[in-house]
This record gives structure tokens, C-alpha cells and sequence, in this order.
DNA sequence: AGTGTAGATGATTTAAACTCATCTACAAGT
DNA sequence: ACTTGTAGATGAGTTTAAATCATCTACACT
């Protein structure tokens, strides 16, 4: 280039502030630096930027227009910056209510403790705040999901309240919570498979469906009763005794818990919060 | 600041070119200068702007934001820059037909002689081309112009082509071509005083007005006729022998010659015009 | 396997940027 | 009119950031 970029980054703050020692404070430099700064743009480009009268400073009519673009131009690449720079010291995450509730949120101060220099927040809802440097954690059908995105295969057992006794499953009526997704193009909770893996016909269980496995499973809690759901969900919660299992075994099913474009995201943060993740569903 | 401009350019000729040897190539850098750059600001901004794949590197989500934004933001700089820069070694003027006709352009090439790095262009017409660094020299009342805006006070006088005889002023019958400005505002040719000046009555002169003095004294040269006009306009002419004066005494009036806002143009090129139009006229 | 290219890395050199010391011009107070 | 203080200009000297060089790695294409 023909001009030096900090000279013009003095030439807009003096302009701006309309006097090189202001310029000089802003950039933390001597105003002797910007007056040798502005002279060399001015003997460059073969005009002059600024009257000067005695020791008061004004901008000439070219001294104005520049001022104008450059001003315009740092001001867009600055705040393009200030966004990228707080992206590195954040982590932004939005997701389903219950993986925030259950998994994300009681884990987010220890993440906060394994990196201290970072900051976790944590939003859930469909506003898709595409703006920014958001990390969206979904949940998605295995066969359209990109391999690389995924996180988290997702497996799905019966879970009842902690102490209470296991259920009969052939003889008496049985009540099983279970999630029916509002997204319909989601796969259903594997329940048939499940049944059969387990040689029980389900003829005696009655489903009561929920949008939410969160609210399946904190009914389970509250009321004794038996939830089938996602074992990444209730994997914090077996291990701190507040819900059990009955030796029915787990199966796979389509779901997945999956970031969009997860390899896509640049910042050092983000890779912390990926890895992180991945490491506690895991 | 955080960064230095100097990376974020570099950074943002390798995301518009796709390669830092590109990147390299359109700003004379080596590669290596480019990827110093450019790992100084990932580590420095704590984010991945680049995926590399051995050889291969492409830019991340944060890279691709952070690259639309300096991009434009560039741009906008470099374009006022070059507008800038072009303004300091050409000089755009504008002026009226008979001015641009009589005295700019057949001294157009003397001009560029004396100033061999500054090429001159000379537009004439009402556009407003307000755009860039254009000089306007216009004609006004010197009541009403800024004093420091005036080039030139204008004084009027009768001339004929050269070699007519000189006429009688009170015997017969004249014709004298002198000019109506289009503009009402603008005061009128100071004929009357140049008569009383004179000594004559003007009872025996017809009148025949053009909008523009050009246009009389081009008559007043085909037609062996007299004019009343300004002498700024006839000093080329008279010193070239083309027109001739009668021993009648000039008069001043209250037109002149004036650039708006003479002091406010920042470029080297107007100084240089503005002192050499100055010179000329005076 | 061999060759050529793009980029990474670390040490060294170079040049740009910054400061310091000194000077001028103006403005405000006495 | 004579200080005094402030803003900026100027030129020489210093510092540090920026660029290069030499070397190395990884990949792609014969």
C-alpha cells in the first residue's frame, strides 16, 4: 500500500477529536507521533489534510472527506473485533429445556472452574439468535444429521424414582411417561424396541406423553412413576441417587444430540465447550 | 489497540484470495509474513481464523464474519484514498464559457508546462458535479461573495477587432453587443458608468445583448463590430493582437471572479491552480 | 518413491514507528 | 508589553514491530 494503515488510524482519531494531542491520548502515543503521521499521509498523498493556524488544527475540505470514510471504515472493522474478541472469552449455548435443566446448567459452574478465563451462558427456546457466536445444541434424526456434528448417540431406558420398588412388568397395570416431540419430523422414543429387548409384550402399560422428556422425568420423580427416556439426560441424576433403573437394559435409538456445522466454529471457546461436552455425555 | 492493522489486512487479503501466497503476492509480502500475521491475530484474538489442512486453509465461521467486515471496511478507506490521491495530482475545474473559452484553456497547456505532474480538465455548464474535488470559478457580486473567495475584481471596457478604425462615438449610429446575464441575481455590465466615465451619452448606441460575453465578443471580431465586456475575458485577445481598445477608460463594476470556499480545498493541485489562476488574471 | 507447492516455525535483520529534545506560534493572564 | 502555558513542528536518536531467511512438514501429483 501506498499509505500506512496507522497513519491513517491517526489521521482518523485526530479528526475526530479535532486535536493531535487528543489523537495522541487516544492511541496512547505522543502527539509528536501524530503529527509526524499526518504529515507523511499529507507529503503521500500530495494534499493537505489539516489548516493549521499557530497551534490550532482544522480539517481542509479533503481533510473531511477522508476523515468521513475512514472513520466509517475503522468504526465497522472495529466493532467487527470487539464481536470477535468477546466470542473468545464466551461461550454461548442454546438447546433443548431438558438438556439445559438436566445436564448443561448443573455442569456449567464446574466448567467455569476448568476454565477460568471463560464464561458460560446458557439460553433454551426456538429463538434462533442467529446473529452471533451461539452454539446450538440439537437434537436430530441420525440418518440426516451430518456424522461429524454429532455428539451424542442417544440411547433410551426405563427410569423410576430412587427407592422405589421395581415394577411387575407382566402383571399389573403400568403408567410409563414418554415424550411425543412437537417436531414431527423427529423419531419417535424406541419404546417398541425397547419392549422387545426386554421380552415384555407392553400390553399393561398405559403412555401419558409429554413435548418434553423433562417434564416426563420430573413426574416420574415426583410421583414414583416409571419415565422412559434418554439415558443422557438421567445420567447426572442416577449418579446422584435421585432415580434408578430396574435392570431393564438400555437400546439405541435414531436421536442424536448433534451442534449444526460443529467443526465450523473458530473460536478457542467454542472448541473448549465442544470438547467439554462431548467428554461429559460421554 | 489489541491488534495491529497492519495483520487484520494481511488477514483480510488471505480470506478474500483463499491462499496466503496470494495474500502474500498483492500486498509484496512473503507468505511467511502473511502467516505470522495471521497466527499473531488468532492468538491474540483467542479464535481460529483459518482451517488448516496441510497445505490447504479455509476460513472458519468466526474467519468468514470477521473477514466480510474488514473487507468492507477496507474498501471504503481505500476507495476515499484513491479519490484522494487522484484529487492531489489532477485538478478538475469548472467555469463559465466564456472564462473556460477565452482565458483557462488557451493557457490550459502552459499550465500543465509549469506543472508537469498535474493534468487539468475544464468542464463548463451548470452542472453541479458535487461530488469530487471539483474547483468552481464563478462570477458574483462583490457585495455579496466572501472577500477571500474573490480571484479577480472585473472591469469593463469597449473593444472591436483589431484593426478597425476607431469609431465616432457621437456622430453615428453604434452598434455595441454586450451581455444579460441568464442570472437576474448578478449585476448588470456597468455601462452607464462607463459612459459617464467617458464623456458620452449613449443616445446614438444600440444595444444587442447575449447571455454569455463570449458570444459578443465573437461577434464583435466576425463583424468588425464593438463590444462592451470584461477585460479579464480580452486580455489574451488583446495581447495577441485579435481585439483592440479605443483609448476609452475602463471602469470597474461590481462583478468578479471568486471560487466558493477558495481556502478550504486541501489538495496540493488547487493551491497550485488556484495561485497560478490568481497570477494570470492579476 | 520423487518432486513441487503451501504453509509453519524460529532466528535474524531491517525498517517503520515512536520518543526525546528543542523550537515556534499563539493565547491568556498579570 | 512581558511572562507563562499549551499545541504543534522538526530533526535526531532509539525501540520495537514487521519482514525476511533458512529450515521443516504435510500434502498432491506424477
Amino acid at each position: 500500500m501506498q499509505v500506512s494503515l496507522q497513519a491513517l488510524k491517526a489521521f482518523e482519531s485526530a479528526a475526530r477529536r479535532g486535536s493531535f494531542k487528543l489523537a495522541a491520548e487516544e492511541l496512547s502515543l505522543t502527539p509528536t507521533a501524530i503529527s509526524h503521521h499526518i504529515s507523511n499521509l499529507e507529503s503521500r498523498l500530495n494534499v493537505t489534510l489539516f489548516h493549521r493556524k499557530g497551534r490550532r488544527v482544522s480539517l481542509t475540505g479533503t481533510g473531511v472527506k477522508l476523515a468521513k470514510a475512514t472513520s466509517d471504515g475503522f468504526r465497522k472493522i472495529e466493532s467487527a473485533l470487539d464481536e470477535v474478541m468477546k466470542a473468545g472469552c464466551a461461550v454461548r449455548v442454546t438447546t433443548t429445556s431438558s438438556l439445559a435443566a438436566l445436564v448443561l446448567i448443573p455442569s456449567q459452574h464446574e466448567f467455569e472452574q476448568v476454565n477460568p478465563d471463560l464464561s458460560m451462558e446458557i439460553s433454551t427456546g426456538e429463538s434462533i439468535d442467529n446473529q452471533s457466536y451461539i452454539i446450538p445444541v440439537r437434537v436430530g434424526d441420525v440418518s440426516v444429521v451430518e456424522g461429524s456434528d454429532i455428539i451424542k448417540y442417544e440411547s433410551f431406558n426405563v427410569f423410576g424414582a430412587y427407592g422405589m420398588t421395581s415394577p411387575s412388568w407382566s402383571n399389573e397395570p403400568i403408567t410409563l411417561f414418554t415424550t411425543k416431540w412437537k417436531n414431527t419430523l423427529l423419531p419417535d422414543p424406541p419404546l417398541a424396541t425397547w419392549l422387545e429387548k426386554n421380552g415384555l409384550d407392553g400390553a399393561n402399560i398405559k403412555l401419558k406423553k409429554f413435548d418434553q422428556e423433562l417434564f416426563g422425568i420430573q413426574k416420574a420423580m415426583a410421583e414414583n412413576g416409571l419415565v422412559f427416556c434418554s439415558t443422557t439426560l438421567t445420567k447426572r441424576l442416577l449418579k446422584t441417587n435421585l432415580i434408578q433403573h430396574f435392570n431393564t437394559r438400555p437400546v439405541k435409538s435414531d436421536l442424536c444430540y448433534y451442534v449444526p456445522n460443529k467443526d465450523n466454529f473458530g473460536t478457542r471457546s467454542s472448541a473448549k465447550f465442544l470438547d467439554w461436552i462431548e467428554d461429559i455425555l460421554n
